[in-house]
DNA sequence: TAAATAGGTTTACAGTATAAACCAATTTAT
DNA sequence: ATAAATTGGTTTATACTGTAAACCTATTTA
């Protein structure tokens, strides 16, 4: 009936990352921050975490002379993304 | 975009609860706990908070000589979990 | 009359989320 | 030249949350 929700996923800033790398393929850093409204701090952590879990993965490199942070999700993500929203419409219907 | 979500929901067990209530009304502490295969110590705090913030009422009672916990959604429970759900649909559409 | 069970509550602790502080480099203003 | 502001982040301190373990009271069963 109700299957556990991924904790790594339940999170609102984890989650809108991975639902706006599901969509884009990759983004820059800036625009996480931009599109999920959270300090660069906390988004950092939680990029961090996402990529210790193997659901993203973190390209940094750098744009003229300034440093890029670009993530991008992996195969591992997707499925877990997946599996944690089938797992949660359980709890929504 | 991305509507914050209410962070009494966004708790599985506590969503759990509401999902449930919201189907059948009213339940007993025991067949919550049964559904939810929780412990009953996480189940009475989960549910404390949930009637803090007037999402639910617990009454007490007996049934013969054991005491009895019945829950209930309230209108303010039944509108703050469609909110959530909507605004959930944003990060995993 | 001792042990097990029912139906919970309290509490200690680990884990999580977040903002604040920080850092290194670059750009802009004086 | 040099001070101040901006970019693009990371680290860290702290408050908050979630959870299980321990506990409690009463009842039932052995």
């Amino acid at each position: 009936m109700f299957k556990p929700l991924d904790p790594l996923l339940h999170s609102q800033l984890r989650l809108a990352v991975m639902s706006l790398l599901i969509s884009v393929e990759e983004a820059e850093f800036t625009f996480l921050k931009e599109k999920t409204e959270s300090t660069a701090g906390n988004l950092s952590v939680q990029l961090d975490k996402l990529e210790k879990a193997g659901y993203i993965e973190i390209e940094k490199s750098f744009r003229g002379k300034r440093p890029l942070t670009t993530c991008k999700i992996t195969k591992k993500g997707i499925e877990a993304f997946e599996a944690y929203v089938d797992n949660l419409k359980n709890y929504i219907q």
